[in-house]
DNA sequence: TTGTAGGCGTTATCAG
DNA sequence: CTGATAACGCCTACAA
């Protein structure tokens, strides 16, 4: 691999001053023309990890996720990959599978890489991104909050999104509606739940109990197991918002399995359902702008490594209601 | 940061000694704990980029897929992530879009970074990885083979997974079946078509001419697309052959939007479908074994790293026919 | 504007 | 078994 020396010798002039031209700082025209002519000769290129060990500081950027096959994320994924790109810098994705061991394990190689930022979707409340804060590099929460003053958050409002899918089936006539929504340790659930419970609250003569409200795991398989268990009820809801867009697979899976149609019993998702082969499922919908929060979390955390100080920012970003059309094609 | 000098200090040592206990080399058991303890103390992480720079290889290996919201790609990186995981090496995933600038630009990054090793899903067959080669770092290629003598490559037996879904139809009464397959510049794509093409040579008293093959890109827009094309054909087919997961969400879609049951027009799908709410969706299926194709490229990949040697070794892994199970509850 | 030289943190070589 | 020392490739004072 030819170095930096290499193409000094080529150019006839002194490492520094390849160096220079490479980061584009003044050097007389002449050996500008000789030493990009010299690279290219000899088919140079930079070594990152020197440069990187020097610098004390590299051009990467990770992103954390806790779950690569949810659409939700991957989606996020190419909102951070876009805007941080475009700045230059890579992105490497990295996937904890909720495991707040391995999203430990990737915050330390975060660290130990000298990686200039991270973007992270914490897979637990007890998420700690401490060390990097105290290195001075640059950390944003995204979906989930993190502890940590100087962190920047960019979140669903997930109590207005909640609210939002309960009244489109109470406004849809719906009158015992439940809720399946995720682990009850993470914010982002609990808040979507706590939205479908106030409207219910403020508009109902008579609020259902807890027993309406479900936690499960956010993926099909939670969706499915809840929905089947509230069907089982001695007194069943008439309709159910689903907390994100796995669990709302599952549980329209359930229902289409038992023949139930979506106006016997009612179904809002909280989040855009991947996929949809069918326009049956154009259900109620709070679409989430995934890609606008990636997008969002990357140019805050560019922010922030071009040297921005300060306390924690909160992007908030709202849901936002989609009513399917009747679809005259599906009604003939 | 606490370096290995100051960890050596601690100890009342060398920073070789600390670097030979980091390293799991003979030291006396004594030395070896007070280093171990003084690394604790200083709450001590080894600088991997120094790491890097000195061994001239990272612990790290690079996964560079053409699109990351496809569920084959994300399901395919667990399968990748598993195997290097366990041996110790990070795994960064990269997108790149089906874009072969991108892919290259990872490529660059690759080499630059020093890693130890690339599974790359090529985003076209010019895909060029010889300067990773010729620098002597492992290579697997993944879904679609890449030019170069030593690269191992795990692809699916796509003509065979064209003929047993054309086959299925065939079987199940259709007579007029087309084929959605990937664009013409992908092997993958064209495997498949051939595939159909085949049986219905073989077995059909009137094979199809070319016009019912068509090629859209890999993605749901395209098989909504040629799908709607087909059925404006004058002479329409019976059936289609979707050639990947998403092509398959597409032509399903139309189907669905137009009311036009599995059972008048039948449909098969290469690759699985993804986030199926509906049990109608129980098509034929060709079943893809993505996270086998990740787990085995990973291995080859760390063979590779071993110091394996020799020419590229080709794993071809077979589809795997799934017919739907006639279910009772949706034939209430 | 240009060159010299030192150091980023680690590991490997070579004496002892 | 242990320690001093020289690289790995680059950038950046500092000096010219």
């Amino acid at each position: 691999m030819a170095t930096i020396y290499d193409v000094a010798a080529l150019a006839g002039v002194s490492p520094a001053t390849v160096s220079r031209v490479l980061n584009g700082r003044a050097v007389s025209p002449d050996k500008e023309r000789s030493v990009t002519e010299a690279a290219r000769t000899l088919n140079y290129t930079p070594n990152r990890v020197a440069r990187t060990l020097r610098r004390q500081l590299s051009e990467v950027v990770a992103l954390v996720i806790p779950d690569i096959e949810n659409p939700f994320f991957t989606s996020l994924a190419r909102g951070v990959a876009d805007t941080a790109q475009e700045a230059g810098y890579s992105v490497v994705l990295c996937n904890t599978d909720g495991d707040v061991d391995k999203e430990q394990h990737f915050l330390d190689i975060a660290l130990s890489e000298n990686m200039a930022g991270v973007v992270l979707a914490p897979a637990a409340s007890t998420s700690v991104a401490q060390p990097l804060l105290d290195r001075g590099r640059a950390v944003v929460a995204v979906d989930r909050p993190v502890p940590g003053a100087n962190v920047d958050s960019v979140v669903i409002d997930n109590v207005g999104a909640g609210r939002l899918a309960t009244r489109a089936l109470w406004d849809a006539g719906f009158r015992k509606i439940a809720c399946i929504t995720g682990p009850s340790e993470i914010v982002t659930a609990v808040d979507r739940g706590r939205g479908w419970a106030q409207v219910l609250d403020e508009i109902s003569a008579a609020p259902p109990g807890m027993h309406f409200l479900a936690h499960a795991d956010f993926r099909v398989g939670g969706g499915r197991a809840r929905m089947a268990e509230l069907l089982e009820l001695a007194s069943p809801p008439d309709a159910v918002v689903a907390g994100n867009n796995l669990v709302g697979v599952g549980a329209l899976q359930i229902l289409n399995e038992r023949g139930i149609s979506p106006a016997e019993f009612g179904i809002a998702v909280i989040g855009d359902l991947p996929f949809s082969a069918h326009s049956e499922d154009a259900v109620p919908v709070v679409h989430l702008p995934t890609r606008t929060m990636g997008t969002t979390a990357g140019a805050l955390l560019l922010e922030r490594i071009d040297g921005h100080q300060g306390p924690g920012r909160r992007v908030v970003i709202p849901g936002e209601l989609r009513t399917p059309v009747p679809d005259p094609a599906a009604a003939r």
